[in-house]
DNA sequence: ATGGTCGCTTGGCGA
């Protein structure tokens, strides 16, 4: 099974390279995210013409917004609010597998988190931390039921050293501050979450699933991060089999700002 | 230290 996450930044913008996606990789599942459009006027039928018929979709005029498309059917849709907003940042669905048994799947969209890492000058960057720890704290009230839990997204953080160009440059940048880091970790830890993507490709390598539209060229210097994850739980560590990020995407004609990340898992 | 570019909308916000 293959499962794509994707900050398409405009889901009515992108249908094109949603189709490109989809004949390059063909997931099974694909979760987006900043789908930019209400749920109402989400372009279901030509999604479900790309192969995706079952579909979960929260979303909101202008900002945000997650959406779920699969080839197998959805079940137990649902969202959740966090910090008290109505913004449209977590959907989550569960597939059935046919030896597995249920595959609970969770799609977030965290705050950005503005340009300051200060919690007390910069409202965002507190909404991202509260954010992080509410989910951290929902995260630990989850049944053992469901075992079997995937979760994916724009995180907006890149926890790793290996995660950006210059892990120097970067510690007073939103995105990789040690603050946000461990409330990560935290959340991580709360699982117990795997990183999938790492479990497959090494720590030293440098991996980006982002790259600043703010750059004339952005293969000149890669000053990329990687804010797109792709966690499973436990009991899903030793189905893994590989990993993938769609780095030529970010070349494509009109491209988000973000790339596909993928899973292989077997089952 | 600043500004750079997108997308959703048409003035300005969020990323």
């Amino acid at each position: 099974m293959k499962i794509t996450t994707w900050n398409i930044n405009s889901v009515r913008l992108r249908l094109p390279s949603l189709q490109r996606v989809v004949e390059t990789i063909s997931p099974d599942i694909i979760c987006l995210q900043e789908i930019k459009v209400v749920t109402e006027l989400f372009p279901y039928k030509d999604i479900a013409a790309l192969g995706y018929p079952h579909q979960a979709v929260s979303g909101m005029k202008g900002y945000n917004g997650v959406a779920i498309l699969s080839r197998l059917p959805l079940t137990e849709i649902g969202t959740k609010n966090w910090c008290g907003r109505e913004d449209c940042r977590h959907i989550f669905a569960t597939v059935e597998c046919r030896d597995l048994g249920p595959l609970e799947i969770h799609n977030f969209y965290v705050p950005a988190g503005g340009d300051i890492p200060d919690p007390k000058v910069n409202e965002k960057f507190g909404h991202k931390l509260k954010f992080l720890d509410e989910v951290a704290a929902w995260q630990k009230n989850l049944g053992e039921g469901g075992d079997n839990r995937v979760l994916v997204g724009d995180i907006n953080i890149a926890p790793l050293e290996t995660d950006v160009w210059s892990h120097k440059q970067l510690q007073k940048v939103v995105s990789h501050t040690p603050v946000e880091i461990m409330a990560l970790n935290k959340l991580q830890a709360a699982g117990p979450w795997v990183d999938a993507i790492r479990e497959v490709i090494p720590t030293e390598e440098l991996i980006f699933s982002w790259w600043s539209y703010r750059s004339k060229d952005w293969t000149v210097n890669n000053r990329g991060r990687r804010l797109d994850h792709i966690w499973v739980t436990e009991a899903l560590r030793n189905k893994i089999v590989d990993a993938d990020i769609l780095r030529d995407a970010r070349s494509w004609e009109k491209p988000s700002d973000h790339v596909p990340v993928t899973l292989t898992l077997k089952i």
